[in-house]
DNA sequence: CCAAAAGTGTTGGTTTTACACCCATGG
DNA sequence: CCATGGGTGTAAAACCAACACTTTTGG
């Protein structure tokens, strides 16, 4: 029994959208290394902790947030990511439904929303962690049912589009992307309607998750 | 900056084709905790080692092997996972080509292959983790080139089609195999034949690497 | 000529893609 | 009656699943 003894700490890649562009959570950090720049939100394992748990208390201290769609993403554990010594970082990623707000505590100067195509050079390896979490969300986003943590309980089947090319990064066929969702028979479509412009009020639908059930049963849903 | 400190170990899952049947590699620890039970070579990263370097050294330490394929898996950080204290566990799956050997020096008392569907009760969590290594090994299968890790240099179509049958568990259709490999214009066929029993000789095929580049170009390819 | 695995096509159903117009609403 | 996004169908191409016989070889 031997083995270097190492720090741990969880960094988390938390994703939502706004004004249908996808973004990514940073906080600018106030203490060296890498003081000034933009990293992502995390912190060190506490003793007698899982690693979830600790991913999950990082990000409710520092957006109060709780009950959110989290996954393990990565570990990262080059020996000189981090120039005060040796710190393994166990990355996950998040997906905040649209309509949730940061803990008004935020500070807006220390913590903002950047585009997660469009993001400032960030701390340590942080950019790696994010391009990874990049390619992860978009092939969950196909072939899983992720995409529905990124909206409201209720939506409609343009925002549910939006959020695809928002992700994806390219224009979608309405009729094709309405027919191949309607098709999978995971929603419920609602009476209620939703005005959002001075046009024709669109048709509410929410996630049916006993459905989704049926999908996993028959190997359709990816598990991780 | 403060946080617990915590010891990390790789656990390495080494899956191979043995007789048609996929296999995995284990060890009987000889020490406690879980003396006598069967784990996953592995062990602790060191001072100054990258994650995948201790797990490239922990592979080649206990099986002799180098120059395998080997992704990393996930990261268990259960506090209670292992009775010594704070371990946290890398996993990392790595596939072995048929056709090697792992050195003769490694005691088949201890170290020995067993099925990877029908594997003895484990130490510590490494049932989750094979479990775990199981699901990726089958999606990567079908989704990327790795079952190609799996076989010698050169082999036949029928051999590549037995990897995948080991590996998803079922029988394939001969004819729908061979079109769909052969569509992906990722084999290059070779002028030699193989004769495996009396019957007629098999051509052989080697997986082509630029034709693969293309693949990947055009996103038929996931990187994970 | 027998045994054994190699090798090879067709058909029907399903899925995917490309593409354009009418509808409901408020102002 | 206009502007806006909501909502809808069809046809061609590609893909997938099911299915059986002939070929080559050594003994």
């Amino acid at each position: 029994m031997s083995g270097g003894v190492v720090r741990v700490a969880v960094d988390i890649v938390i994703f939502t959208l706004r004004e249908g562009v996808l973004q990514v959570l940073l906080i600018r950090r106030g203490v060296p290394p890498f003081k000034g720049k933009w990293a992502f939100p995390g912190g060190f394992v506490e003793e007698a902790e899982s690693l979830d748990a600790a991913a999950l208390r990082e990000l409710e201290e520092e957006t109060g947030v709780s009950d959110v769609y989290l996954e393990q993403l990565y570990s990262f554990g080059d020996p000189k990511r981090d120039p005060r010594g040796r710190v393994l970082s166990i990355s996950y990623f998040a997906l905040l439904s649209s309509e949730r707000e940061l803990r008004s505590g935020t500070d807006a100067v220390d913590a903002r929303w950047f585009p997660a195509y469009d993001a400032p050079r960030l701390a340590f390896d942080h950019r790696k962690i994010l391009d990874y979490a990049l390619v992860r969300l978009r092939y969950k986003l196909e072939w899983t049912t992720v995409g529905f943590e990124l909206l409201p309980k209720k939506f409609t089947l343009t925002e549910l589009q939006r959020v695809f090319e928002a992700v994806l990064g390219r224009k979608l066929d309405k009729r094709n992307f309405r027919r191949k969702i309607l098709k999978l028979e995971i929603l419920r479509a609602l009476d209620e309607r939703q005005r959002v412009g001075v046009q024709r009020p669109a048709r509410l639908y929410k996630f049916s998750a006993t459905e989704f059930e049926k999908l996993r049963g028959r190997g359709m849903i990816f598990p991780f």
